[in-house]
DNA sequence: TGAGTCACG
DNA sequence: ACGTACGTGACTCAA
């Protein structure tokens, strides 16, 4: 049978894949990785889709080679990528030989000459050779039995771009050899070919597709058409033969062409699976499972199958010290519980010999007791069980999340896969994505389709939830350890253990409790903004004398900058930007523009906030959000389904939804805002004594600077003096730059830039300060906030001056938005611990980043109120104080 | 699925 | 010269 090799330009697929990757990707350790990750999975595509007998790599040194030396003008416009790149180099080479694919470069000649001489070699031994580059230089070497392939990464997808010779002819309108001869007369900077001067892609494939080649069209150069041509060709000829000679890719390198050097091993191996772990491609790991059939015995789960073996595993369970638990969960129901000892992995099905009440019992029971439990998602078990945890939890997921905060979908088995020698699947490859009710359904329906065994597919959906739970709870227990280390080595135990796992709790008890809403009150709410809804759709259509989808930016942009010619069509990406900032600035210019920002406005209200809430009220008439300890890069929460962390508050329209957030009957609402966290925060960590002093007076701290900044009296400071002021204050929080505060406050660049200039010389201690914060983070790599929690900011050290520029900003943001964050989880438990404490009946039910919200009986409201300005207050000792401001109301709108 | 827009801190 | 304020999530359109 034929064979068939594939070749592959090293460096070239690397670069593409460098560009084709999102840059912030890297390995657990910090070290860059998106290049060798799209590197690899354009090869295993190849891999899978061509199956080849033979694979080799092939990588240009770094001295330049011989050619080269002979032209002068060689230094170069090549090699300007940035080092993450480089140090991907080095890498990718170590990966390759763990999979054991040979790799090669050979000083003085280029890779394209190590691929064409194997190519050239394998074609005479009859093999198909396939060679893939990211660029076309290789073109010049396809033929009939060559295939040149070209991937292209767009967004994760690769789709390849494939050249037989003739496809090259068609492609290029020039022969595969006759592509030499243009490359050399167009030239080419990248590859420091010098060309013939004026003559570019055009001229040079005319001039080759009727003369065939250089050496011919010299002989008939008075023919020759655009003059600049002509003459360049008379004149440079010499050049244009050199230049031929550097296009050439050679077909003579002393290469290894072994077959047995080049031929394919099990690439699934332990080395290379150990590689892939160390630089966290939990997506590559999965691979191994599938492929290497070993490997999917490694993981040995006993499946309990009735009762006695049940009550003998809870029995060693609660006697263990440490165990780990895996629950197979879904909006109250539960599939299957899986327990794990460090020698013995175990698991059982829900409602069969035990039904789904009695076994979360036994693990309320279980987790009643002092003890140490490790469980992925640890807050979905603590929602699951019907009393409270006693035992000391772990959740891998979270700890592995502080390490690397950044990667916001942290599962199970990727925490396995960096933390543990531990292979398991994915729940993805176990039951798919859509979760464990979707699969049993689907599974189900499969069975009736195909009428036949299902038996066996409830077998196989069993065999899934068993493998699912078991490996959960192994992979929580066998991660313990080396996070635990991590997290010391990196000063973030105690941020750990009294914050991040305490507050696992928190927040069960808050999801658990949810919050009373009107269904009523909302769709009266709703009704009322449709109805204004339809007025303004009716005037929009008149006035734009036509009806369109007012929702389309795109139909709006025609509209508005084609149709009716408003002026300044400013910001284009994918066509005109209509976002608020720039129709405000054409509310004079047409009735319309009015009219459909306030069009916006209320649609915006009714499908996000009337409709969409009314659709998360459950029976009980109370909605219950999900808070994500493990998604911000900075440490906040944050909250989805529904999204209760941005329900209206600037504008009184919006605002009124607050009134269909209500109390339960006979209680009250007591909400609490820490006032100017973050500004008090810069002001303690920066140590500036005047943003202190302010503080320690107590004094409107927006007017304060504005007094200082522009050097008034306190008192005659402006409104707008005042409004500036604060927009500094902002800025300063977020990052300060000149255009962003000129956007900010709607002033020109150097206006802002002045105030800025102001600020620091008010402030010289906060410059130092946010100087210092950007320095730290370049030198380690990462932001830090007041308690430990760090944020990598790899953006640091980029080329791109905007990327670079943003993680300046991120560097000073995050430690201050990141304490902030510390700060009101702390306060969480501490109020949470009190409420516990004084035996009330009052529960924190919402955090919204800097506000705290407490449903208490009436009888509580004033004592609720102390604990929580209490709580708030002391969560953490600065040198400005905390304040918090208190409000009671019998619905949200009221308590704000 | 990504882009655009807009709600919040 | 470059072209953005920091951190989120939901909804809509258009491919």
């Amino acid at each position: 049978m034929e064979k068939k090799i594939v070749l592959i330009d090293g460096h070239s697929l690397m670069f593409r894949a460098f560009y084709g990757m999102p840059p912030a990707m890297t390995a657990p350790d910090g070290t860059h990785t998106n290049a060798i990750y799209g590197f690899l999975a354009i090869l295993f595509k190849i891999l899978g889709d061509e199956k080849p007998d033979y694979l080799a790599v092939a990588f240009d040194t770094a001295a330049p080679t011989f050619r080269h030396e002979k032209y002068e003008a060689y230094k170069g416009t090549r090699q300007k990528a940035p080092d993450e790149f480089h140090e991907q180099i080095p890498l990718i080479k170590e990966v390759l030989d763990a999979m054991g694919i040979a790799h090669m470069e050979l000083p003085g000649w280029e890779a394209d000459d190590i691929l064409g001489t194997l190519a050239g070699i394998y074609e005479r031994k009859g093999a198909e050779v396939l060679l893939i580059s990211g660029d076309r230089d290789l073109l010049q070497i396809a033929t009939d039995r060559i295939r040149i392939v070209i991937p292209k990464t767009r967004g994760g997808q690769t789709t390849y771009e494939s050249y037989l010779a003739a496809d090259v002819e068609k492609a290029m309108g020039v022969t595969p050899k006759e592509f030499i001869d243009m490359k050399a007369l167009m030239g080419d900077s990248s590859d420091n070919i010098p060309g013939l001067p004026g003559v570019g892609p055009k001229t040079a494939s005319a001039i080759i597709a009727r003369y065939h080649s250089i050496e011919n069209a010299y002989e008939h150069r008075e023919e020759i058409s655009p003059k600049k041509a002509r003459t360049a060709m008379e004149e440079h000829y010499d050049l244009a033969v050199l230049s031929k000679d550097l296009a050439a890719i050679r077909t003579d390198a002393p290469v290894n062409a072994d077959e047995a050097a080049l031929s394919l091993g099990n690439i699934y191996n332990e080395k290379t699976y150990e590689i892939f772990r160390r630089l966290g491609f939990k997506s590559f790991l999965s691979r191994f499972e599938n492929e290497n059939k070993a490997a999917a015995e490694v993981l040995d789960i006993k499946e309990v199958s009735d009762l006695r073996e049940a009550e003998k595993l809870f029995e060693r369970a609660g006697e263990e010290e440490e165990i780990g638990l895996g629950l197979v969960w879904e909006k109250g129901r539960l599939f299957a519980v899986g327990i794990a000892f460090a020698d013995h992995y175990a698991a059982m099905l829900s409602g069969r010999f035990l039904t789904q009440e009695r076994l979360l019992h036994k693990l309320a029971l279980l987790c009643g007791k002092e003890k140490k439990i490790a469980a992925a998602n640890a807050k979905e078990l603590c929602r699951a069980l019907p009393s409270e945890v006693q035992s000391e939890l772990f959740d891998p997921i979270v700890a592995a999340y502080l390490i690397d905060p950044l990667k916001s979908d942290w599962t199970y088995d990727a925490v396995a896969a960096g933390y543990s020698n531990l292979r398991v699947q994915s729940e993805e490859e176990l039951i798919g994505k859509k979760g464990p009710a979707a699969y049993l359904a689907d599974l189900a329906k499969q069975a009736k389709k195909e009428g036949l065994t299902e038996e066996k597919l409830s077998e196989q959906v069993d065999r899934s939830f068993i493998r699912l739970a078991g490996m959960k709870a192994a992979a929580a227990l066998k991660s313990r350890q080396p996070l635990r280390e991590r997290l010391a080595r990196e000063g973030m135990e105690e941020l750990f253990d009294k914050v991040e796992m305490p507050l696992v709790r928190v927040l069960s008890s808050m999801e658990k409790e949810g919050i009373l809403a009107s269904r009523k009150a909302l769709k009266d709410y709703s009704a009322m903004l449709d109805s204004r809804i339809q007025e303004l759709t009716k005037e929009i259509y008149e006035e734009a004398g036509e009806e369109f989808n007012i929702n389309s930016p795109k139909q709006l942009g025609h509209i508005l900058f084609e149709k009716m010619k408003l002026p300044g069509s400013k910001k284009t990406k994918t066509g005109y930007s209509t976002a608020a900032d720039v129709l405000e600035k054409l509310a004079e210019e047409h009735r319309i523009v009015a009219n459909i920002l306030e069009y916006r406005t209320f649609s915006k209200l009714k499908s996000t906030y009337a409709d969409g809430l009314q659709d998360c009220i459950e029976e009980d008439g109370r909605i219950r959000t999900t808070f994500n300890q493990t998604i911000t890069a900075t440490g906040r929460l944050s909250s989805t389904d529904p999204n209760l962390q941005n329900i209206p508050m600037r504008e009184e329209l919006g605002r009124k939804i607050r009134k269909c957030f209500y109390p339960a009957e006979g209680c009250v609402f007591v909400d609490a805002d820490y006032s100017q966290i973050e500004l008090r925060i810069l002001a303690h960590m920066s140590g500036d004594e005047k943003l202190i002093e302010a503080y320690r007076e107590a004094r409107d701290i927006h007017r304060t600077t504005a007094s200082q900044v522009f050097h008034v009296p306190f008192d005659e400071v402006t409104d707008l003096m005042r409004r500036n002021a604060k927009a500094v204050n902002f800025g300063i929080v977020y990052g300060i730059s000149s255009f962003g505060l000129s956007q900010g406050l709607s002033i020109s660049r150097k206006e802002a830039q002045a105030y800025i200039n102001d600020y620091f010389a008010t402030y010289p201690k906060i410059r130092e300060f946010l100087d210092g914060l950007v320095a730290f983070a370049k030198k380690e790599g990462y932001a830090v906030s007041l308690f430990g929690r760090r944020r990598p900011v790899p953006e640091l050290s980029s080329q791109n001056f905007m990327q670079r520029s943003f993680g300046e900003r991120v560097a000073m943001n995050s430690p201050i938005q990141g304490t902030a964050a510390d700060i009101i989880k702390i306060a969480m438990i501490r109020v949470f611990e009190r409420l516990k404490a004084e035996k009330m009946d009052a529960k924190l039910i919402l955090q919204i980043h800097d506000e705290l919200l407490i449903e208490a009986p009436e009888a509580e409201a004033e004592k609720a109120k102390a604990i929580l300005i209490e709580e708030m207050q002391a969560a953490a000792e600065l040198k400005v104080a905390l304040v918090a401001d208190c409000h009671i109301g019998g619905d949200w709108y009221e308590a704000k």
